[in-house]
DNA sequence: CGGGAGGCTTTTCCCACACCTCAGG
DNA sequence: CGCCTGAGGTGTGGGAAAAGCCTCC
């Protein structure tokens, strides 16, 4: 039967919106984002028919079945049976399609479930259908011939600088931190920071303008100054350079002995900051935390652990909550193995000189107390709820008083 | 250079009520 | 031990008010 939809309880959920962090089925999804203008600029995606947990970003032809990114790869990667299976890429969309329009940009859609127009109220139909990868919705662009931090689309506004002349993270990043991460000029390449492994049959990478999706990728989890890059990612940005044009994330695995793929989580609703972290450090196979990580490459008196298989894994989410919880969402154990950190070659020229350290620490440290996350919707019906009652100077009112604002009907009772 | 005025931005609070949790029967 | 019931607490969004910040004189 699958995940059932988080608003009526009752039918299978199909549909994935972050911005509410729910699961719906089609009827429900129409129902709810269709209530105001606002939620109909949600951003949603098939959700993974596999794990029912992350955004699909692919359908299966052979298989008839929609994936996430790491299903996806555990399904056809790690098969030389399943690899050649032909796969569609699946969009983001927004506004309320009908099953027509649905139908037209997923052809398989009918296979997916049976839709009820009539659910869909009139003049709520229009759809936008997001010009990429439900996939690259989730990811910062890349933009491997523009060198220049603007390249990363939203992610950086060339706009944000302060006085000193030194890069800010965009309104749209900041506001999910209160605190702007501060980025130093552009004389490092931010490919490895954006670069993702692109899932086989997905269109290249593209960029995403409106994208709700990037709400939960706290940029100031990360102290993004690129003189933390390597405290930060484990490797320099030469050598993160050097890493992408020689095959970037494939030949990484490759190299790793034993590394196992699934530890990546593509997409983690509850804690994207994390998984993003995750993603660009196959060291999640080394349970440390990425504190200590941090700590360890700042702090001249630690080092990494090479056997660490006694401690627990353990990334820090949005609220701050050990999301070891998350690993095992994506079917992986929390211990896992250790080795050789691939990345991290502890020769002399790696280590900043001890004054460096020390700042970098305090600076981290400021950082983390200062941290401030953004709002996470829990209960998707009370949001679902709270978004079609009817107001008075934006206070809730009773129900069959005179309103001022009803975000149903975008009128006015007086 | 310090202080006040004015404008702009950010934060906090309020409302109703469905839903959730938990104690007690 | 499991089920039911009721009380109390929680969370939700838009707008107003308050607070904070910045610029100019």
């Amino acid at each position: 039967m699958g995940r059932l939809c988080d608003f009526c309880g009752d039918q299978r959920s199909i549909v994935l919106c972050r911005s509410d962090a729910a699961c719906l089925c089609l009827s429900c999804d129409r129902n709810v984002h269709s209530a105001n203008a606002l939620s109909r600029r949600h951003l949603r995606t098939l959700l993974c028919e596999r794990c029912n947990l992350h955004p699909a970003i692919s359908r299966c032809a052979e298989e008839k079945i929609s994936l996430c990114q790491n299903c996806d790869w555990i399904g056809h990667a790690g098969s030389t049976s399943a690899s050649g299976h032909k796969r569609q890429t699946i969009n983001c969309y927004s506004g309320c399609p009908s099953a027509a329009e649905l139908s037209g940009i997923w052809s398989f859609i009918s296979e997916v479930s049976s839709v009820d127009d009539s659910a869909c109220e009139q003049g709520f139909g229009s759809m936008s259908l997001m010009e990429k990868s439900a996939a690259n919705c989730l990811l910062p662009p890349v933009d491997k011939s523009n060198k220049d931090l603007s390249s990363a689309g939203r992610s950086y506004d060339v706009r944000n600088k302060d006085k000193n002349g030194t890069w800010l993270a965009s309104s749209s990043l900041a506001a999910m931190d209160t605190v702007p991460s501060v980025i130093d000029q552009p004389t490092g390449s931010l490919d490895s920071l954006t670069a993702k492994p692109c899932c086989s049959g997905t269109k290249g990478v593209g960029h995403c303008d409106d994208d709700d999706f990037y709400e939960d990728f706290s940029m100031a989890d990360m102290d993004m100054s690129l003189e933390n890059y390597d405290e930060l990612f484990g490797v320099s940005q030469n050598q993160s350079q050097h890493f992408l044009e020689n095959g970037g994330m494939d030949s990484l695995f490759g190299d790793i002995p034993g590394a196992d793929i699934s530890t990546l989580c593509a997409y983690d609703a509850e804690d994207s900051s994390a998984s993003w972290i995750r993603e660009l450090q196959p060291a999640c196979n080394n349970p440390v935390s990425l504190d200590s990580m941090i700590s360890c490459k700042t702090d001249p008196n630690l080092c990494y652990p090479k056997q660490a298989s006694s401690l627990s894994l353990s990334f820090s989410g949005p609220n701050g909550e050990s999301s070891a919880g998350d690993y095992q969402d994506c079917g992986v154990s929390s211990t896992v193995l250790a080795g050789e950190l691939p990345w991290h070659t502890p020769c002399p020229e790696n280590q900043l000189p001890s004054a460096s350290r020390d700042s970098a620490v305090l600076r981290y440290k400021e950082k983390k107390m200062k941290r401030k996350f953004d709002k996470k919707i829990r209960y998707a019906s009370r949001k679902a709820r709270a978004d079609v009652r009817k107001r008075v100077k934006g206070r809730f009112i009773k129900a069959g008083e005179a309103y001022d604002y009803d975000p149903m009907c975008k009128t006015r009772s007086y």
